[in-house]
DNA sequence: CTCCATATGTCAACCGGTTAACACATGGAG
DNA sequence: CTCCATGTGTTAACCGGTTGACATATGGAG
């Protein structure tokens, strides 16, 4: 059965589909019982308009790309769930690309999403060297890492969290503290962190001591590595871990091998996503205002589109939640 | 600056748009030489092919609609990026719409999906009634639900699951077991869950008692539901809890109560979705096979798509992972 | 009488890519 | 000589909705 076409509802509306497209987009003169009899044979013929001809000829999609490195990952998934209820509110559905941290993943994503025409782009993955983005004219707005001057940021303040979060270390007495982040060729937020935990320790007066996590959540491989920390760190009494996925795993590891959280090893984690504060409320943390930058960042995004001026810069303020890991 | 059209891209190759649509589509006869001027030119001009243009010529958006009560939760976060990475293998991309259990919005989102003219659904959220499905037309995949007899549906075993925890927390000493779940105008798998438990105590000559949760993660309102529960059963020794993030929750707050979990009080979530294992893996639950529930419901919206015959109704196999709470 | 507002219709081009049908050219096999 | 394969071009219609320009009709105000 075919679906229905405005010529199809112009036909039973007894109507011309000029007056049946200026009753969709209201405009123009139209009298009530003209407009009543168009609604009433759309809803007879179930019509669905179209919006693909529509997008063709406006030259405008009302779709907007998001590409992160996943949204099965609290942090993720709430900024990208946060970010898609604000743009559906805006008029707006988005694509999603999942570049899972793979250079080649996202450049196939930009492409893909390029082709479908979107209106815009909000980008949080952080792989280096992406050129492409370059070509595309689009507005973009980037999540917590810098692409170029002339795209605007939003992101919450990593160097101060980084800091708050080694300060808290020490101040409740941990001194062989450790930091986990990511490999340094990705260029994510957690690197400003690594910053403000280096610096923050030198200025203690305290050696820092950094260990790389690949992004692959719950690889033995990723066990090993957490294992290696402990074993080399015999004395170790705090941890600083760059998110809180792997905070988890890294309480996990040193529970197994008999440390007593917070007596024995002090653990900080980062993020403190709603998921994270639900399901592990003991995690002392640094919270982003996750839902907060998802509004700038669509604001931007909606102000770039628009043509109208907005703030290059947004970097938003964190906080520590005192679970009971310190 | 005007994006680049075929035309653009004929006219600097040397050839006409007709031999372009030809290189794009890999159809006809073409020399290599004229291929590589061809994409020489795509190249140089940085052009991507408008797919709205094809999209209406070929009556076919090679999009889906996910419809889900929201991503930002453990076991649905993960269902989505699941189906969205399968479906991205194979051609199509995702447009989600988070209906938060309210059937305005399932509806309003529904809509929307149609005018975008996605070429299926894959539908998990659980609001009763929606009749708007039976007119779109659509290869439709239902997630643990039941919509009509023509749409097949892709679950767990929610009513094994449930034997298993009620049997779980029985064998291990529990008396007192308080199950929680949804609002019965949920037409959510949690209500299998519930027929189970309150199967499987009665069979074992206990007493069912079941308490309501709302579906609002992280509300006082919650919270409060939760202590009653505590209040009411003051000899309470067994929970089984109908998702993962409730289970959480109750178990704060029966910590602060002074339980000490398991000696005082066993529990049992549900869902085992990955972050969850990551982030409280002291919880024993029954385990869904997400991934694989993902897997098979695109699989089954693929072939409806093709017309090529698929079996109707999943069921896929749950297990309990044993963590430290019973 | 003229002009304006209201109301609806007609016409046709447009958005960008697809593609069928046919034309023309060349070379080789039967 | 005929037919087929290879290679490329031309033409024009199509997908569905949008919309400007103009036409026609009616009624009322100045």
């Amino acid at each position: 059965m075919m679906k229905a076409k405005i010529d199809d509802v112009a036909k039973l509306a007894g109507v011309s589909k000029t007056t049946v497209s200026r009753v969709m987009n209201k405009r123009g003169y139209l009298s009530d019982k003209t407009v009543k009899k168009v609604h009433d044979a759309m809803n007879e013929l179930n019509y669905h308009p179209n919006v693909v001809a529509r997008q063709l000829f406006k030259q405008e999609t009302k779709l907007v790309g998001l590409i992160f490195p996943t949204v099965n990952n609290p942090f993720f998934g709430q900024l990208v769930s946060s970010m898609e209820k604000k743009l559906f509110s805006k008029g707006f559905k988005v694509l999603i690309g999942d570049s899972m941290n793979d250079p080649d993943k996202e450049k196939l994503y930009l492409q893909e999403l390029m082709t479908h025409q979107v209106d815009g782009l909000i980008v949080g993955a952080h792989n280096h060297g992406i050129e492409e983005y370059k070509n595309t004219n689009l507005p973009i707005v980037a999540i917590d890492r810098i692409m170029n001057k002339d795209i605007p940021v939003v992101s919450s303040d990593n160097y101060l969290g980084g800091q708050l979060a080694t300060q808290l270390l020490i101040d409740n007495g941990a001194r062989i503290i450790v930091h986990t982040n990511d490999p340094q060729n990705i260029k994510s937020p957690a690197q400003k962190r690594r910053s403000a935990y280096e610096d923050t320790m030198i200025h203690n007066g305290l050696d820092p001591i950094v260990y790389t996590l690949e992004f692959d959540s719950n690889s033995d491989k990723k066990i090993d590595s957490i294992k290696r920390i402990f074993k080399e760190n015999p004395n170790i009494d705090g941890l600083f871990v760059s998110n809180d996925m792997d905070a988890a795993q890294v309480m996990d590891v040193a529970k197994d091998l008999g440390y007593r959280i917070p007596e024995d090893l002090k653990v900080v984690g980062y993020d403190g996503a709603d998921i994270t504060r639900i399901l592990l409320p003991s995690l002392t943390t640094v919270v982003q205002p996750i839902d907060k930058m998802a509004d700038v960042a669509v604001s931007t995004l909606v102000a770039r589109m628009q043509d109208v001026s907005y703030s290059s810069n947004k970097i938003l303020p964190v906080k520590i939640w005192r679970g009971k890991t310190v």
